[in-house]
DNA sequence: TTAATGCATTACTGCACGGTAATCGAATAA
DNA sequence: TTATTCGATTACCGTGCAGTAATGCATTAA
């Protein structure tokens, strides 16, 4: 029951190691394993385990070529977050309105 | 070095118990603890440690009233979460001008 | 004053998870 | 073929954290 949409986006992108391997695919591009382990401070599989997390959140691409794969940010995989962040602003203000309209009530 | 605001935001909401209460504050706006623990599937104690990380994270405002303690949302503590995304959103448009740019290059 | 209530805090438990080292499979290089 | 490289997988370790039960502290009620 934990399992919507934006609960694995909050998760995934939770950790800081992960999260810049996502920001770095997102500013960089298409990278492979190896590039990205370096200046990732840690080990390769490490790595490893943190672009199948970040794929299995759809939040990224794998395209093999040969012994290399590389990895590319799915940037519309973040919709879900969106979705959710609007969805809170709106209901306040939904309860915003709520309180005009009682105001506005109050005051005739 | 992992304390930027959107950190502390993505590790705070990532845990389902600790969303469903900003939710459930966003929804029906100023909640006591009490209120909040009903329903909240979990025992008090566990609402109260929920409530001060939540509130550490900014995400939410506390109004003690006598021996009862009233809380409410903060929605504007999500404004470094639009931004992250923004942000990601952005570098995407401009790997995808300048790819754009090397097309029209290419052209010529 | 004494009892009861609301919430926070503490102490403790269990487990999920990030990390590494070692190994493996597949693909390229020699 | 043999050696090497790239990345995934496995086994294991340590720890952070969500959960509870018990307790403490204030505040209101009797």
């Amino acid at each position: 029951m934990t399992s919507q949409p934006h609960d694995i986006l909050f998760r995934t992108l939770a950790d800081p190691t992960r999260r810049a391997l996502f920001e770095r695919l997102c500013r960089e591009g298409e990278q492979t394993v190896g590039a990205l382990t370096a200046g990732a401070g840690v080990s390769q599989p490490a790595v490893s385990k943190h672009l199948a997390l970040l794929k299995q959140a759809g939040l990224v691409r794998d395209r093999p070529d040969g012994r290399q794969i590389h990895y590319s940010a799915q940037l519309g995989a973040l919709a879900p977050l969106v979705d959710w962040t609007s969805r809170m602003a709106g209901f306040w203000q939904h309860r915003f309105d709520r309180l005009e309209d009682l105001l506005k009530r109050m005051d005739q």
